[in-house]
DNA sequence: AATAAATCAGACTTTTAACTCTGATTAAAA
DNA sequence: TTTTAATCAGAGTTAAAAGTCTGATTTATT
């Protein structure tokens, strides 16, 4: 896990990135996701049934089934995939661990901690997957061509 | 666990906090501060240890023991207490999980996430326990008294 | 010297995140 | 209609973080 986000975030993110690249209308598999990105399958496959029930994406069942994405990617935001994975309540919660810490009842670093909050909250807001997705090409390429 | 620390290091910085409000000279049971952070007793005693042999606090074994500060308050910036128990490479890695993330070969939120990161580092870096120490007292009084 | 009160060390357990497996279902194509 | 190739659902496993327990050691006090 990064400092921010969970694994299962990261795959997701990666996953949906993916999909934003590949032909509309064209269902993609598990399996093609997990060999490009280069995670495991099943582990894959678990959080893109997540994706499809939290609607960013469709599924496919059958043969020549797959997924593909649900929306116009210009309208998925990284914290819209975070929250929906980790849920809604991770930007919450006092940096030191301290209980009931609030703009009233502040700790030693609140005023600062939220500030750092807000402006990470804004980067995944502003984010969108159209807006990555062609940045992250040259990444897939990478780990396809075994260059990492 | 919050967005950015683990739980040990809440605990650690805590218990340092805590450790700067008491006498000069005069020894904490592991017992008193479990008591006073409302936390388990045998879990801080592990981080208590932790923090011992990383140089931040002194123990004295055997009757009317405990543990008191082993630098100058002044001198422990909360960044130092994080890598000692998260490890030096906390900071390290891609926040969208690719691998060989760099600056020459940059993630989609590459250099956002790097500004982020700094901002993160400049807050903790920035913080020693002198300057916190005292705004925490309010929290330590919340707590004794139940008031959360 | 005995006792009491503390740390120390390390094994153990629990919980959560990460990952795996299996069998059922679905649907296209032969 | 049978086969093949995919998802679906949910149980199971593993690894890491969080938390617990126990027994040994240390040291001040009686």
């Amino acid at each position: 896990m990064s400092l921010l986000l969970s694994k299962k975030s990261e795959y997701a993110i990666q996953s949906l990135l993916y999909l934003t690249l590949t032909k509309k209308g064209l269902a993609v598999t598990a399996a093609d996701i997990a060999d490009h990105l280069q995670i495991p399958k099943e582990f894959v496959s678990k959080i893109l049934q997540e994706l499809t029930n939290s609607g960013f994406i469709e599924s496919r069942k059958g043969k020549g089934g797959g997924f593909l994405l649900g929306k116009n990617p210009k309208e998925i935001y990284l914290i819209d995939v975070v929250k929906a994975i980790q849920g809604n309540d991770v930007f919450e919660g006092c940096v030191l661990g301290f209980p009931g810490c609030s703009d009233e009842y502040p700790c030693a670093v609140h005023s600062s901690w939220i500030k750092l909050l807000n402006d990470t909250k804004k980067m995944l807001g502003s984010r969108n997957l159209h807006q990555l997705a062609h940045k992250t090409v040259v990444k897939f390429d990478a780990i396809r061509n075994k260059l990492i």
